[in-house]
DNA sequence: TCGTACGTATA
DNA sequence: TTTTCTGCGC
DNA sequence: TATACGTTCTAGCGCAGAAAA
């Protein structure tokens, strides 16, 4: 059976990314099917060159709030269908969940809140964690494998960030978020990351206000999961810190 | 994130 | 019509 | 008093929408 590539990429606003690299780079990378989070942008505001690719096909989940949000996969390969959401309004609204069904597996692209806003955000996160892993579980009974991929805005284990200590009590870092990817990994999926590099200093965001990124002070807040029953189907993963979001 | 200022706790 | 400003979220 | 510790503050980008040019 053929290796297929998919990539995620948290874009903060695909119509910016559109202005710097990302067709040479979407041209170069050629994955056979692409996860952006953030796209910022409604369906009919994507980049046309983008939107009518040759080869692609492209899904939207964008949120009600212009300029907020939205996901979208580029599919090379046909699926079977596709799904916006979980089916849960409150949700479903802020455009940060999209499902194929590709038969074999579901690859669900996933941009999970961020809490470092207030209290009430922080809330809707875990609101959020919780919807998602029952909605998955129940994906799971009804017997399908699951790859999710995306930004889920929590580091899961101290060799994750950079700065574990001085971060315990920040949004991201929180026991409570911690514990939800303990609790979500034990009901039987996989960080494929972690099957292949086991030791610290892998970043996927770095804070913008220090210019981290220069040194390399970052957080693994974004992943790819599958259910276990795939793990021996997981070639390689890997994160690409050279490409600018 | 980082360094700082400031308040509070501890000996 | 284009540029500049303010506000929001991250 | 002296020291330790915990809390606080805080940039710049991408976008929307209104105002100004």
């Amino acid at each position: 059976m053929e290796t297929i590539k998919i990539v995620s990429w948290n874009v903060n606003g695909v119509r910016a990314v559109y202005k710097k690299n990302f067709m040479q780079w979407l041209l170069t990378d050629q994955p056979h099917v692409l996860c952006l989070q953030e796209t910022k942008a409604q369906d009919d505001q994507f980049p046309a060159e983008i939107a009518q690719l040759d080869g692609y096909t492209v899904y939207f989940a964008s949120a009600q709030r212009k300029g907020y949000s939205g996901v979208a996969t580029l599919s090379r390969l046909k699926p079977k269908s596709s799904q916006v959401g979980m089916g849960i309004e409150k949700f479903d609204t802020e455009g940060r969940l999209l499902q194929l069904d590709y038969g074999g597996f579901l690859l669900l692209n996933i941009y999970f809140p961020n809490g470092k806003q207030s209290n009430e955000r922080l809330q809707y996160k875990m609101e959020f964690y919780d919807a998602f892993l029952k909605y998955a579980q129940n994906l799971r009974r009804q017997g399908k494998s699951l790859i999710v991929c995306g930004d889920v805005n929590t580091a899961h284990r101290e060799i994750d960030l950079a700065r574990p200590r001085e971060n315990a009590k920040t949004s991201g870092f929180l026991p409570e978020e911690r514990a939800w990817i303990n609790r979500f990994l034990s009901q039987g999926y996989i960080d494929t990351f972690r099957m292949f590099t086991k030791e610290g200093g892998h970043y996927s965001w770095w804070d913008q206000r220090t210019r981290a990124r220069e040194r390399d002070i970052g957080w693994r807040i974004d992943y790819f999961f599958v259910s276990e029953d795939l793990a021996d189907k997981v070639k390689s993963a890997f994160i690409q810190k050279d490409i600018m979001g």
